[in-house]
RNA sequence: GCCCGGGUGGUGAAAUGGUAGACACGCAGGACUUAAAAUCCUGUAAUCAUUGCGAUUGUGCGGGUUCAAGUCCCGCCCCGGGUACCA
């Protein structure tokens, strides 16, 4: 019987649908394991090959915990809110739901094509009513929400509130309605605040940083101007510490965790208030260099800073002024590109130092960000890389005041060496200098030591229609969260999904959006990472219309044990769902304070683009080694599904496009060989690959393998189906130990000691492989073991039931079908991962590499229970050794037993 | 600029400090076949040598540690990703 992937896949796929073998139990005395993909957001250009890659690593997992034992939680679902079905809306008059459905629709076709384990019971859309019911909950929380600094966790407003009466802060007692909600607006974790936001104005929407690209939008690439504007707001900044530190207990890589601290930013300083000459006005600086503060040359303060007006003499007016107006209308871009141009204007006004008394110059420069401490900085351009091309470009002094580094080239930034110039902490070292300096400060009464951190609270308020309305209407200028009991809050039907003639957001154009038939409601909506910012926990109970999870479903199945998705989501989606997660706990939502136990980042799959070269203004073309002139030569893009191994399927090129059909082809040996690059998979560029096709080709299992086979996971890689005809033997060989072209060759013969030693070597490399996430190695480890199996001619039952059984969460379907073959009932999914037994390999000898002075010259079988002095012995009287030896004394030996032996001469 | 990865055959890639190139693709040769496909076998880092045995050089470059370095340390070069005038 021949191997037909078309049948087999085709049947196991309506067996696994028909017997619900994925559903998911909760059965309270299994050990858990819950393995989440990122979930994607639905788009319209349907699923490459470069999806699935997390998505097969994750199943083999998951399937293979399964054999193990545990109770796995496999869910999927879909990031349904986004802004390219509202860009297709806008253009069409299409409405988002349904785009998104139809969408949603042609995804499920194809990942149910490769054999995903996923319990599709469970499965969530952040767009359905049902789901983003508990999504304003969480909202309508946070808004409720203080975070108390004492207990160090969120605590419910209305602690607060009963605080501001008993002590009457802020004169509490005083104030009307208004003005207690704009105290408490201060300290809501969910809250709306005046802050600078990245406008963008084609969109018509506010981004946040981590959605702005290089200055411009990250979906759509148009440009974005800063702008200031009232807006919902995320107090993730209250979280600062906590994201900080919890990171330690995280099985994460390195590179991502810092990543994050970076994003965070915490950074250990003082502020400093120096005093405008003339006036009563003071600028304060946060700086992380206490110590350097004699050898400030002068200040500069950020375009946006408060005081600059004030500070202009009538000389510097204009051209203050002009500069600040440049500034402002650079876009993030320019300003971004801008890193080698250093500018920067002087304010005509002087400060005072607070110990030397010396005036220091005030100046206007945009490499001081207004959003980041206080908006200006001390510059000691001595000992900063960035005050000093600055003060190099004006020719502003430069004071040393730590001693080392050469000053006449270079900024010196290390804080080795003694403090030098510096009247009362000369001759301190950096550190005790630091120290002295912020006592001193402290004492004057115009500074204190200061934590800082660079995460900014995060923007929540999107001037969009396809989102989450954000639950809040607003009565007497004060907002207000609607009841619980009345979410969802639907997102209403509107005529057009742009913005109003008068720039409100979409949400304005519906008929009566207002609650209680009067009050206005919140026209703005959620960005896209509030829904995907707890969609885990959904998945535990997904169905629950009165909980967000049930508390007991959420302590069962508790944190993610794997989590696999792309690094680009470091500092947004995985931060946020930090953030969400530390709240629901702080509120008692769940048991646990961190979302991810284990993350792995699975790498990009790139495109190889494949080229077809022509000759200048003709049709004929010649094949890529023959090219002697590249002069005369167009490359061209042809669709990689025509090229094979770089060899080009003429006829289907001809047939391609229609100015091709009579072409003329110079072949080399008779092939025609295209030309080929690395680039990201684009339509334009011809050289996406649909998982669809391969399927269709060579079957999901050989799709999966080679997906695995390709190199290792969080490595970015371009894809091309050159190997892939391996992958293909490989299964076929598999079938072929249990059909010959004779019919069916599984016997019940007891195994032999060399395959049972093959397939136990192959049980234990594999399980250690999955485990490490290498399985680019296990997918070798099981073609050794194969062509073992193979030689031996092995035909008993027992070596192939494991054989299976250990290659099922690889190969699941031509597994199922092998496993029912041998007899079996129940599905494959059932069975247990056989154990393995050290006994069957092992050995009583070693080949001992025999090396002299490190270069290996020989082997030499031994006894692996022989001393190392025996060793020693039997290699220096071997023949071999005599030869390399030649009648001198060897200097030492080193025999490591079990690995090698080396002589020194 | 800073941070994080990475650099190994024609290609994708293996390698707890211990015989570099496992496994696979491709290629070459052979078997089977009228022929092709499929399958199987052999070879395949480079240079030199070759009847055979072999020898030398080799993991981006230059140093170092070690009996022994792709692997560890120092200094460079190049490629990829992230990120930013973050004081």
């Amino acid at each position: 019987m021949e191997y037909q992937h078309n049948s087999i896949e085709n049947k196991w796929r309506n067996y696994w649908k028909t017997n619900k073998v994925f559903e998911t139990k909760t059965a309270t005395n299994a050990p858990k394991c819950y393995v989440l993909d990122m979930f994607p957001y639905p788009s319209g250009a349907g699923l490459h090959v470069g999806h699935p890659l997390g998505y097969i690593a994750s199943d083999i997992y998951a399937r293979y915990k399964k054999l193990c034992g545990f109770n796995v939680l496999h869910p999927m679902g879909y990031d349904s809110f986004g802004l390219p079905a509202e860009q297709y809306a806008i253009q069409t008059g299409q409405h988002p739901a349904i785009t998104t459905v139809d969408n949603i629709n042609r995804y499920r076709e194809q990942l149910d094509k490769i054999g995903f384990s996923f319990d599709w019971d469970r499965e969530i859309r952040t767009s359905n009513p049902e789901y983003y019911k508990w999504t304003q909950w969480i909202f309508i929380q946070l808004f409720n929400s203080w975070y108390n600094p004492t207990s160090n966790k969120a605590e419910n407003i209305e602690t607060l509130i009963a605080k501001f009466k008993s002590t009457n802060e802020h004169n509490w007692n005083n104030l009307n309605d208004e003005q207690q909600s704009a105290v408490l607006m201060e300290y809501r974790l969910a809250f709306l605040g005046e802050s600078y936001v990245n406008w963008c104005p084609q969109l018509g929407t506010v981004l946040a940083n981590d959605e702005v690209v290089n200055g411009v939008s990250e979906r759509g690439g148009y440009p974005v101007e800063r702008k200031l504007m009232k807006q919902w707001n995320m107090r993730i900044t209250a979280y600062a510490e906590r994201l900080l530190q919890g990171l330690d207990s995280l099985d994460w890589t390195d590179s991502l965790k810092e990543s994050q601290r970076n994003w965070i930013g915490k950074s250990k300083g003082c502020s400093v208030q120096f005093s405008v000459q003339d006036s009563k006005e003071y600028i304060e600086v946060f700086t992380t260099r206490p110590d350097t503060i004699f050898g400030v040359s002068f200040l500069v303060v950020a375009p946006e800073h408060p005081l600059v007006a004030n500070l202009l003499t009538e000389q510097q007016k204009n051209e203050v002024e002009t500069y600040i107006q440049n500034t402002k209308n650079k876009s993030e871009r320019e300003r971004l590109a801008d890193v080698k141009t250093v500018t920067g204007v002087f304010t005509g006004a002087y400060v005072v130092h607070p110990f030397s008394q010396k005036l220091i110059p005030v100046w206007v420069g945009d490499y001081v960000l207004a959003s980041y401490g206080t908006g200006a900085i001390m510059a000691v351009p001595a000992h900063d890389s960035r005050d000093y091309a600055f003060a190099k470009t004006f020719n502003l002094p430069i004071l040393p005041v730590v001693e080392g580094g050469n000053i006449e080239k270079e900024a010196y930034e290390s804080k080795e060496g003694k403090i030098i110039n510096s009247d009362f902490i000369t001759g301190l070292s950096v550190k005790e200098a630091s120290n002295k300096i912020i006592e001193a400060v402290v004492a004057k009464n115009i500074g204190k030591s200061k934590t800082n951190y660079k995460l900014r609270d995060a923007v929540f308020g999107r001037q969009r229609y396809w989102g989450e309305p954000i639950p809040v209407y607003y009565k007497n200028n004060i907002p207000y969260t609607i009841p619980v009991e009345n979410l969802p809050l639907i997102l209403p039907e509107v005529d057009k999904f742009l913005p109003t003639e008068e720039g409100e957001p979409p949400l304005a154009r519906a008929e009566n959006w207002t609650w209680e038939k009067q009050y206005p409601l919140e026209t703005t909506t959620m960005p896209g990472w509030a829904g995907s910012s707890w969609y885990f926990l959904r998945y535990m109970d997904p169905k629950n219309d009165t909980n967000l999870v049930e508390a007991d479903l959420a302590k069962y199945w508790n944190q993610v044990d794997l989590y696999i998705g792309g690094t680009e989501h470091a500092t947004g989606h995985l931060l946020y769902s930090r953030f969400w997660c530390k709240f629901l706990y702080d509120i008692n939502c769940i048991n646990f304070d961190e979302p991810f136990k284990k993350l792995i980042n699975q790498g990009m799959i790139l495109g190889t683009s494949s080229f077809a070269y022509r000759f200048k203004g003709t049709q004929k073309f010649i094949s890529k080694n023959l090219i002697q002139n590249w002069d005369d030569i167009q490359a061209i893009h042809v669709d990689v599904n025509m090229v094979k191994n770089n060899e080009l399927d003429i006829e289907k090129f001809k047939l391609w496009r229609d100015d091709f059909k009579d072409a003329d082809f110079e072949l080399e040996n008779g092939k025609y060989i295209c030309g080929e690059e690395v680039e990201k998979m684009s339509k334009s560029k011809f050289n996406v690959v649909n998982p669809d096709q391969i399927v269709a080709d060579y079957g999901a299992d050989v799709l999966r393998m080679y997906e695995m086979f390709l190199g290792p996971l969080e490595q970015s890689k371009p894809w091309n189906t050159n190997g892939i005809d391996g992958i293909n033997r490989f299964i076929k060989k598999v079938w072929n130990l249990f059909y010959a072209p004779e019919g069916w060759r599984v016997t019940d013969t007891e195994p032999s000691k060399e395959e049972l030693k093959v397939m136990h070597q192959a049980i234990k490399k594999i399980q250690e492989d999955i485990e490490n996430f290498s399985f680019n190695t296990s997918v070798s480890a099981f073609m050794i073991c194969v062509n073992e199996l193979t030689k031996l001619k092995t035909s008993s039952k027992t070596i192939l039931q494991d054989l299976v059984v250990i290659l099922s969460p690889f190969a699941p379907f031509v597994c199922e079908e092998l496993w029912e073959k041998l007899g079996n009932t129940q599905s494959i999914t059932t069975a247990k991962f056989p154990v393995f037994n050290p006994d069957y390999l092992k050995e009583d000898t070693f080949k001992y590499p025999v090396s002299f002075n490190g270069k290996t010259r020989f082997t030499l079988e031994l006894d692996l229970a022989l001393q190392p002095k025996e060793v020693e012995e039997i290699a220096l009287n071997h023949p071999d050794a005599q030869k390399w030896i030649e009648g001198k004394t060897p200097k030492k030996i080193i025999v490591v037993p079990g690995k090698i032996i080396n002589v020194v001469l």
